[in-house]
DNA sequence: CACAAAGTGGGGAAAAGTGGGGAGAGTGAG
DNA sequence: CTCACTCTCCCCACTTTTCCCCACTTTGTG
């Protein structure tokens, strides 16, 4: 289970340190894709197996195979460099708004990543917010 | 598992390199076709194999041999010379639209490549159409 | 305060991608 | 039949990107 919320910054290579306390809970296999609202999505492996049965074939309709071209064609699996840090592309940068700092975002099954502004939108919560989503 | 999309040019010989990730996963018998909405297939053997008997008793005999005919008339193997870029004939490239950069995607179970306009309507999808996708 | 762990930044070797020359096979015209 | 032309491969050279490694800073902990 993946919790809390880390500030990391993004060097010009591209690349972000994930939390150690993740990081232990990601084997190989994990991946990263786009998300709604514009973030970034991390699965671990069991998590990324359910999109696995989207595959093209001559029977495949006209809406799945867009779906797939999405899903498939905007992840890359995540490989950690010695210090424990992934590489986000160029595209994938673009996509969420990413420059020099990431929010990265436990959300029990997987891991989100946000950029500053959009991040402190929904981080930054007020204690009214928190009553009313449990209301 | 073929993750992640790439832009690559296509020179004057019409090669394209193909990425090396997807490359290890191509062993030789692998074949290019032509594929919905006008991209360019690549199946590695087990999957043209599966392909080619799905069709059989999926439709009726004439349409069967049709599908037959245009599925292996446009295809061919892909042969990759040493620098892993693999020669896209003159009728395929028509047929996908391409002419000086491709669009290298992998989709799961294959890799699909495409012109630059037509792969950007995909490629460059919204944060809106995610976030849809996922409702 | 000292030590360990986690995060940040950059340099350099290795790998991947790009472009072009040229030999050899195949094709067509004279 | 021969010559010129094209097309396909194979080879070499260059550029760009990736990733591996080292070192420093910061944070957290005993």
């Amino acid at each position: 289970m993946f919790l809390g919320t880390y500030r990391h910054s993004v060097d010009a290579k591209g690349r972000v340190a994930i939390p150690a306390r993740y990081r232990e809970q990601l084997p190989s296999g994990t991946v990263i894709s786009k998300g709604a609202e514009g973030c970034l999505q991390v699965y671990p492996p069991q998590e990324w197996a359910q999109e696995q049965g989207l595959r093209l074939g001559s029977t495949t309709p006209a809406e799945e195979r867009r779906l797939a071209r999405m899903m498939f064609g905007a992840a890359r699996e995540c490989e950690f460099d010695a210090q424990g840090r992934i590489v986000l592309s160029a595209d994938q940068r673009q996509y969420a708004g990413i420059t020099s700092v990431a929010w990265i975002v436990g959300v029990n099954n997987l891991i989100e990543i946000w950029n500053d502004e959009a991040w402190r939108r929904i981080g930054d919560a007020t204690p009214e917010e928190y009553t009313r989503i449990q209301d």
